[in-house]
Parts: structure tokens; C-alpha cells; sequence
DNA sequence: GCCGAAAGTGTAGTCGTTGCACTTATTGAG
DNA sequence: CTCAATAAGTGCAACGACTACACTTTCGGC
């Protein structure tokens, strides 16, 4: 699967897993703005240069670069079980990626790390930008799934709706009934649940 | 209305006007990344330190601060007319403040102003900030509204896609049209128009 | 008139980030 | 095997946004 791979890339790859290592221990240490790119890349045993040669930035240190994040969610359209609808299809989409985190949930490492990303402005914002960074491609799914024109409006809306929605999962005790309502919303809309106002 | 400020207060005010006039003639002729905070402090005749005391970063220099638009948003909801659904009511707000938009479209410098304001990340992120920041605001007025808890879910859901609407309004040629689809997704759901998926 | 608060200044510094010129190691071709 | 092209890594100097600090000036209330 992931095979010959030449000693260069190999020594690339692992001085890029060293700076990756080297930097979420730091943070979850110290604190995210506790710590400089210098601490990371000492610790590392490598330059700063060498650093942001691997990294486009200080944030991106603890993210993985998941490319195919957004052929995931196109795929969760585009091939949902027949009969269903988009929007329960990316509701489901979305508690996968939700479980698969609850998964990992135990380890408290794992915890720690979620806790900082989501008290750290910088870093909860640049996930947000990572995740809704597909906004556009998922549009695109959907109209061509109901067969409407490329940048049709409706289409438009429900994709940052529903991308948007993550985080309003997130942050809920309960993900599953968060997910349950804020898609009841997009399905089935305000009016269906609040008949008065 | 607003008068008996002493000559201190008028320096202050001055100081500051100056500074987003500086900072809004240069922005638009070199271009927001190509103008430092430095030349802005110069052309104000002002030092750099003089400049964070009165704007709190470099993108700020270029909004108004305006802390009565929250008190807008909660009052479309609170206020509006007798029968009208919430997602209507806030469609309108949201066009009204389009429209305070078009009034001045014709205005080439402000046109050039929100070209620019879309064309920089930094600022429209900052922009996209700035008016979601009302987000737990607009989610308490409409739970009251209705009578639901404090935290619940549909509400906070509404609050975000609605404030989210703007982005989608504003991007597109036809604001009024975007603004009525949009708010029928949220009023009547997906489902209610697009019956096969 | 006096005194404290508040506006403004200059300097020096931190931190993320980039450009540059350089060394070193790996690789592929002859 | 050799050699040159390539790519990883280095150190340094710089830039730009922003802050801390110690300081001066200027109002405004008593």
C-alpha cells in the first residue's frame, strides 16, 4: 500500500512526524500560545526554517492534511441509499465523522487535544476553515444530485448550512440529538416545528 | 443630541477619525497587505503605539464599531409584525441592511471599498467575525420568542444559518432572490421543495 | 492654581513568517 | 563509479503586527 518510498522521502516524512510529535506535546503541555514555533522546532531537533518548509503555519502543526475529507462528503451524496435525502445523508455524514471521534474519545489524551483546539480561538478557527474549505464542491454535489442549475441558491445554502452544523454538534453534550434537530430544521424547516412564530 | 463633550473628547475623536480616514484612502489606493500600519500612523500624523490604542488590529481600522447592531438583530425578532414568522422577520432585517447598502452602491468608492473588503481574507474574515459575533444573542431572542429553553438546539441552529445567510446574500448578483430562497429553506425546509432528494 | 487622569510618544522587544545564500545528502543518468 | 542535478536542511537577517514600558503633555474637576 504505501510502499517504496525512496530513504529522502522517508527521512522527510519522518522529520515531519517529529515536528507534528514535537508540537502537540508542547501545546497540550504548555498551551498553544504558551508556545513559540522555536520551542517546536528545537524540540524537534530542526530549524524554524525547516519548520515552515513542512508547515504552512503555526496552527496547520496539529491538523492533518485530509484531502480526502472532501471527496467524503461529496461520496455521502452522491451515493446515499436510494430514498433517502440529502440532508439525512450528511446528517449521517456527519455523526460518522462524530463517532468515530467518540471512538478515540477514551483516550484522554485525545480529550485534552479537542479541549484546546476548541479554547483556543486560533486553532478552533482554523479547523472551522479547514472543514467548511469544501463549502463550494459540496454545493456543486448536491445540485447535481437534484439535477439543478451549478449555482443554485437553495443548494448553496444547504451545503453551508449543513457544514456550519458541525460545530453547532460539536459543542452539544448530546451530538446525536443536536444533529437530529439542527437537521430536522434543514429538512423539514421552521415552520413544521413552530407553527406559531 | 450628542454634544457637550469637552475638548478632550473632540481630540480623541478627531485622532481617531483621522487614523480610519488615513487608513481607509490608503487601504483602497495601494491595497490592504501592500499598506503597513506604519504608513497609516504617518499619514495621521500619529505614532504607531497612538494607533492600538484607538483601533485594536489593523483590520478594525476599516469598521465601524457598531455595538447597536445586536440590539437590531434581537429587535427584528422581538418586534416584528404580529403573524410574521421569525425566519421572515430576520429575512427582511437582513435586506433592509442590503438595501442601506444599495443606497450607497452608487457611490464608486464604496463599491470599490466592499470590492475590496471581499477580494482580502483578513478583513472579510474579519467582517464574517464581526457579525456572527451576535450568534448566542440572536439564539436566546428567538428561544424567548417562542418559549423554548434557553439552549435549544433549533434556535441556535436558526441564529447560526441565518446570520450565515448574509455571506451567501451578499456574494450573489441578485441579493433579494438569494435572500428568498435561502429563508424558504429555513422557513419551509428541503423537503418541501425538493420532494425526491 | 493644582493634581490626577487620560492622550500621546519613542524605544525596544516578541512572535510568526519569509527571503537568501549556503551546506549536505540522495538520486538518477551516463 | 562518478558527477551533476535536485531537494532537505541550516543560519541569519529582515519584515510586519502588536505589546510593554517609561515618559511627556494636556485637559478637566476641585
Amino acid at each position: 500500500m504505501t510502499e517504496p518510498t525512496g530513504r529522502r522521502e522517508r527521512k522527510k516524512a519522518q522529520t515531519r512526524q517529529s515536528l507534528a510529535d514535537a508540537a502537540l506535546e508542547l501545546f497540550l503541555e504548555r498551551g498553544y500560545d504558551q508556545v513559540g514555533v522555536k520551542d517546536v522546532a528545537d524540540r524537534a531537533d530542526v530549524s524554524v526554517t525547516t519548520l515552515f518548509k513542512h508547515f504552512s503555519g503555526k496552527e496547520a502543526l496539529v491538523f492533518d492534511e485530509d484531502d480526502d475529507q472532501e471527496a467524503a462528503l461529496v461520496a455521502a451524496v452522491r451515493e446515499r441509499t436510494p430514498g433517502q435525502s440529502i440532508p439525512q445523508a450528511l446528517r449521517e455524514h456527519l455523526l460518522l465523522g462524530q463517532s468515530r471521534f467518540a471512538v478515540h474519545a477514551a483516550d484522554p489524551r485525545f480529550a485534552d487535544f479537542t479541549r484546546m483546539v476548541q479554547e483556543t480561538p486560533a486553532l478552533r478557527d482554523y479547523a472551522h476553515r479547514m472543514w467548511t474549505r469544501h463549502e463550494a464542491a459540496l454545493a456543486r454535489a448536491i445540485a447535481e444530485a437534484v439535477g439543478a442549475p451549478e449555482d443554485d441558491v437553495s443548494c448553496a445554502a444547504l451545503a453551508r448550512f449543513a457544514l456550519e452544523s458541525r460545530s453547532l454538534i460539536q459543542r452539544h453534550p448530546e451530538p446525536r440529538r443536536a444533529a437530529d434537530e439542527a437537521f430536522a430544521l434543514l429538512e423539514h424547516g421552521w415552520a413544521a416545528s413552530h407553527p406559531a412564530g
